[in-house]
DNA sequence: GATGAATGAGTATTCATTCAT
DNA sequence: TATGAATGAATACTCATTCAT
């Protein structure tokens, strides 16, 4: 049983240094190419030693994981207050993007993870619902304000947008399809933002 | 060895076999989980036999995955003659929506064997280039006569579209997250016109 | 059942055919990494028809070794007549010699099977016996006539020089060790003539 | 990954009763027919424990080889000094043949696969080119003291006789071919000294 | 806590031989 | 005779996990 409750501090140093290994190895190689061995090795600790705070692979990317979707859904840096609403859009997509920037390779296996794992395909659905349902509030803010056409379905469409975003991203940044990202998440920002009818006309 | 040349009605048959239950095998438990003896099993031939036809897993896989996307690009059957812009675009998605939903569960498969093999990254990378090629040079055409705005980079503008309905379309049917998909895919069609700029003012 | 008494002229030509391959494939690339579809693609031929004409990869083999034995015990084509001792065991050589460039190939597949196969071993070791009797018949001629040291053992002085000849030959021809082959067949002849102190001495 | 550095007690233990018991499998059934799981039985450890030593069947064979030319090519135990150059030839024979005798089933085996694997054929070349130099260098010294014949070539001639030693020991130890060893030996020894003209003639 | 040795189930691939036409 | 498709037993190697120190 790894993982007890209370650990010297010692031991968390030991778990930080596999968490960090593992991260790096798995970015590395992927999650089906990484072996134990590999992350104990860049940890520098002995083979076992995984096993006396991991009770398995998954168990170390489970975390990892988890730590990666905070980072990812934490809410924008970026002020909102007084911006328009398609402002609000560039502004939170930009935040998103830095995020995915941050953590492309890490996204990309657990890409590969949820191909073969449920536990892993509901952790992405879950924490994909939440932001998806961010979205669908302000899109249906808008539209009770009439920004935004009444007959489009909210939650489909912030779904709908929210897997171009990623998707586009994950081709372009994991299987490096382009350059000129800059250029790109321009784009990116115009489609969304006329696809919900925000752009400002001058 | 597998060789390709002169194979008997017979021979024909039985390769034939083996790609049908090899495609079901791997619709049903994926690639990582397939087992070559579940592949003859089904197919009710002989372990052996499967190399007879084949050099590896990866190589029934490879004809099968090349069989979809021949499949999956082949243009769309509704008639586009005369038909507007948005018309278009909506018709053009609805043969898309069709093809992905024939070959949903293998779609899945492949995206998960892109997650690992380079090969099939490449393949995917490939057809997917010909497709969005095909939606860039449309829009273009477009910029051209005014209808969609000039500052949109059409290459991009077409990826990033494609990658939306791709991806749109991988979490809905192959993942399972949510039903209504009538109303998704006009929810599709709907974003894709508006963000080019091409629908229909009454 | 293969091989039946009687063959028709085709059946003749086509397992000709297929000795002949075979032949050519085991001195390529040996015995153990042989296949009967080497053989059979060699000989232009179907797979099937190998197993028409002989019940296994040994017995192709064995034909190929006995027609080689037949070949490299046949005596010398060098008269003897009137030659000295020396010159004898230098003419008898000699037709070794050639024989054994002729098949030396052969020869090192024949050693290979001999190592892990019981029969061939003893196939190689009957025929051995046959040259090495004879070599030691002459010796003990001569120890009649005074010519060698009657204290030798002929039997097992003829199997040693045999063993020489043998070995260093299958050195320096199959495994390519060192040229000037026709220098160090000389040196060959002076040691077995010195050995048996037959020497001319002038 | 069989890392060679640090091993605890237990490890090299271990290891050692690997080698041995592989040893012995190699001798009883040849490299071909032995398996891992024969090796892993004799040295009573599971199968996976061999990977953790070695990385292939290759390399126990490898390690095993190694030893045995070592122990092969150690100078012989009897003292030469004031010896007579006939003697000196009797008696690094002997050493040979000791030599031979201690290791005759795994010679064998290292025949065997010399046949096949071209890595262990080199092995082979190299060893035997050191012992024969040093035969070589005795020759020639001998020649410049006027004690053998100057018109042969030293370097070939140590090489066929080594090869005379080396076979003539192999069909009759390995091979079984034939009994009386000792009178044997003294044919072998008596052939190599008066090839090279070093007996005493009383 | 840390170590690293031990475990053994799991699997793709090969290939001689058989056999239906 | 000739063909080539069908057969299936055989085997080295991997690696996550356990466990004795």
């Amino acid at each position: 049983m790894a993982e007890e409750a209370t650990l010297t501090e010692r031991g968390v140093r030991t778990r930080e240094r596999l968490i960090q290994a593992a991260r790096e190895i798995f970015e590395e190689m992927g999650f089906l190419d990484a072996r134990v061995g590999h992350i104990t090795r860049r940890a520098k600790v002995a083979y076992g030693t995984f096993y006396t705070y991991f009770d398995s692979k998954e168990a170390v990317f489970r975390e990892i994981a988890d730590r990666l979707f905070t980072d990812m859904t934490e809410p924008g840096r970026l002020p909102l207050r007084g911006a328009s609403p398609a402002e609000r859009v560039r502004r939170a997509n930009r935040s998103y993007y830095e995020a995915y920037l941050r953590n492309a390779r890490m996204m990309a296996i657990i890409e590969q993870v949820a191909t073969f794992n449920e536990e892993f395909r509901e952790m992405r659905r879950r924490h994909r619902a939440t932001s998806v349902g961010r979205s669908a509030h302000a899109i249906r803010r808008w539209q009770g304000e009439g920004l935004v056409a009444a007959g489009l379905d909210a939650e489909m469409a912030a779904h709908a947008l929210a897997a171009m975003v990623d998707h586009a991203l994950y081709l372009r940044l994991v299987q490096g399809d382009g350059d000129d990202t800059e250029r790109f998440l321009d784009t990116l920002d115009a489609l969304a933002i006329r696809a919900l009818g925000l752009e400002e006309r001058t």
